[in-house]
DNA sequence: AACTATTTATAAGA
DNA sequence: TTCTTATAAATAGTT
């Protein structure tokens, strides 16, 4: 309906899609404000442009009153269409706790500190880039996350055991008490352990 | 575009309004799939007739992928309306990084591998917890958790450095050589720094 | 469901 | 971007 017929495919020209986005999704919105009201009934528009803007519109009832009536309507099914997106969000923390275990069964001796220190490094720069972002995560990345902290929980703690039972080795075979090991009086005070107020300022940003 | 004009208003004759409900619903689709292709977009419809029954169309992202776009752009709104439920959500988290928190400023020698054990069975349950809900998170608690992450490397490797520097120290006493010291050669290579990998994960998760 | 007279949407041009 | 206008497309009323 216009000068000439079009097919339909992808317009390659950017300025004549863009113009065309515009018209068409003007005139999808309409149609759709004008069945709502011919008809009684409700509808919901959601249109993300290729360029990722979002644009939404919604007749009769609200967007989330729509929106729930598709999700309790499609409970079960979309846990299977989301099957594959699921999948792909999941690599990544897959990924990850593949990492982290592999860790788990290198021998000990391959982690030094100077590599730990790295790794903290590392995960502070991951941290300054993530606060910088200001996109959200689901449930999922969530779930990954806390699977994480509980291996590297293990891991550590795994590690741990090993270098304290080789101190309390030592340390008898010296005829001495560990100092750091289970029994030992001098721990960490607070005001040599400069984690503390790295650890102050993480929570303060939050 | 018919016989004649019609004025948008409802419908009142039940037949009429039940016929014209199929074409322009019909059409209202065809035009979204027409948009989506010409202009590679996304775009979802959701119909929902006057007597409550469901039609939905999808076209470019799956219909999941659509709303969640949509919901990540209402977070606000959103986080408004789900305050109570957020807060809920929340306070876990937070809970956890006190723990850290306490456990850093805690001699080092407090934390036996027991109370690490005991750690670990409490983020277990967190996580089963967790998983048993199906809420989605937001940004704010995926910072937390990665800052629980980075503040647990932290932690432990220092406390592992200390455990280290000790063992050396007994080991020289002893005239020998530590057996999970920090001189090994088997050093982490760049291929097997997995940490990269780490921080290439991280910054993935946004 | 088809058909078609008409209205409406819009492609290309200005 | 906005307006104009020729033409394609949608659809109201009819069969």
């Amino acid at each position: 309906m216009g000068r000439r017929k079009v097919e339909i495919k992808r317009i390659e020209k950017k300025s004549s899609r863009q113009v065309t986005f515009s018209k068409r999704r003007n005139g999808l919105i309409e149609k759709a404000r004008q069945l709502s009201i011919l008809c009684e009934s409700s509808i919901a528009v959601l249109v993300v442009s290729g360029s990722g803007k979002l644009y939404n519109s919604s007749s009769g009832d609200n967007m989330s009153k729509i929106i729930d009536r598709y999700e309790i309507q499609h409970a079960d099914e979309q846990k299977v269409l989301d099957l594959e997106e699921k999948t792909r969000n999941y690599l990544p923390h897959k990924e990850l706790l593949d990492i982290v275990q592999r860790k788990l069964e290198e021998p000990v001796d391959n982690l030094s500190v100077d590599s730990l220190m790295s790794m903290e490094e590392q995960l502070e720069t991951a941290l300054s880039v993530t606060r910088a972002k200001k996109t959200e995560l689901m449930m999922d990345d969530l779930k990954s996350l806390q699977e994480t902290i509980l291996m590297t929980f293990m891991i550590f703690s795994k590690r741990e055991k090993l270098l304290r039972e080789e101190n309390q080795f030592l340390a008898s075979q010296m005829g001495m008490k560990t100092i750091l090991g289970t029994e030992g009086e001098r721990g960490m005070s607070s005001e040599n352990c400069s984690g503390n107020k790295l650890l102050e300022t993480l929570s303060l940003l939050k």
